[in-house]
DNA sequence: AAGTGGTCTAGACCACGAC
DNA sequence: TCGTGGTCTAGACCACTTA
């Protein structure tokens, strides 16, 4: 057994003064851990439906506690990605592609994309500063009159566009320069760079919709189809509104897929 | 500060004879906190928004360590029932009422129905035993012309049909008289109870479709217009599908609400 | 009977935020 | 600075499955 500790003790943050991010934690064990664990799981070192090591096993290769390894292993269970018997072991999901499509959350659209096998892009449609609609004054909390960012972008699955999405959030939140960001970022790590903002939760919508008009156009759907409408609210540590958004969905080529586990 | 924890130590499971249900677990000490403190926060003893106690205070309270208040807190969270905040405290989250169902978290229709504020009824529309169909064969991994069992029912919010869900199992997967089932169970105790079988996980695909013919009259929708279409499988601790599901929610009446947490 | 995961403890130290 | 939650440890014992 190779004890592989020191590699792992709290590894220094690299990178802090050069991307002026003042919020780069160095990594925690736990997550040194994880994504070791998920990578061997991930390109098979752990073949699917055989059985990983036993978490003592584990916590001595890695040299951590065996709380340590526990922790872990419940996360990649709570995604579906292992399974675990009592009595017996730990075994790989061997329904693993079903299932890692949809780790880390529904909202993360490049990685849905990618992950059902397809090639993600993003055409930015229009950003632009505006006035807050009467839903949006509700939604966010803030004052008829002020002024919002919305975010129009298309997200395409080997050309074919799967996802129209549009996030607002109020202007005064911005903190850093917009002009250089970049589209593909997941709206919380936009808040997190350009808002210094952590988000803690989001609450969703889910509802079936009808393509109509100019939704329908871009989506290539015939008006009348069935379409997926997400309405999503994210939400601070002070519990306050942060962005919405809305997307419509076209769920005819894109599967909205999710992994419940319990226990 | 008053020890409970004689009264949390190990419950001894009740009616363990009565009921004939040879797995019943004694609740740990866990489950038995988790459902004071669930208690505490739904019914306001922790008024939504204000601080809960510390970690500290709370394994006083109870005489329990902190590490077992801290699964539990960690579970509320996941939730979105509570937030946690580091280097100040944890914090009811006001906004319960606008959720009723978490991603990654079983969707009990039944619970979701009660936790939008109406009166959840169930009517039992048909069991019957057929041949399975193409699909099921597929999902349920068993040969073509094996006997399945086809529960349909229909759930009321308020005298309002929201959901038509059926669920369809292997018919030699039952051990034990259907005769007298409770209609109201969900899948997952129906299948602990009849079946001896365990579930791990499921994996949902959520899709929008539209009414018609018989679904729409059942729903009280016009035909044409958008419904969502939740398909499910279950899978036990074997990873064999056990179960498969489909379902149409009326998402006019009863909105699918999601809270999602990072952490 | 042996080995696995599941539960729980007591205690140490770190990171963060409010004061 | 102090108290909060966040991370991690070492070790005990229980519950379950398999051989």
């Amino acid at each position: 057994m190779k004890c592989v500790r020191n590699t792992l003790k709290y590894q220094t943050a690299i990178d802090y003064s050069i991307l002026k991010m003042p919020i780069t934690r160095s990594k925690s064990i736990s997550e040194q851990v994880n994504e070791l664990l998920r990578g061997r799981i991930l390109d098979s070192t752990y073949v699917p439906g055989g059985r990983l090591p036993s978490e003592s096993e584990l916590s001595q290769e890695f040299g951590v506690s065996r709380a340590t390894i526990r922790t872990v292993l419940a996360k990649l269970a709570s995604e579906g990605l292992i399974l675990r018997k009592q009595g017996d072991g730990t075994y790989v999901n061997e329904r693993i592609d079903e299932v890692n499509a949809h780790v880390g959350g529904l909202w993360d659209f490049v990685r849905l994309i990618e992950s059902s096998g397809y090639q993600a892009s993003i055409e930015s449609l229009s950003i632009e500063k505006r006035a807050a609609t009467e839903q949006e004054t509700f939604t966010l909390a803030i004052q008829p009159g002020d002024e919002v960012l919305a975010l129009k972008r298309l997200f395409f699955a080997n050309s074919n566009p799967v996802i129209l999405a549009t996030n607002v959030l109020p202007s005064n939140l911005i903190v850093k320069d917009t002009e250089t960001f970049d589209g593909r970022l997941h709206i919380r790590d936009f808040l997190q760079q350009y808002c210094r903002r952590r988000i803690m939760y989001a609450i969703s919508d889910v509802r079936a919709s009808l393509a109509k008009g100019e939704v329908a156009g871009i989506l290539h759907r015939e008006p009348g189809s069935p379409l997926l409408d997400i309405r999503i609210a994210f939400y601070d540590r002070d519990n306050a509104p942060i962005v919405c958004g809305q997307s419509y969905y076209n769920d005819e080529v894109l599967r909205l897929r999710l992994v419940q586990t319990w226990g």
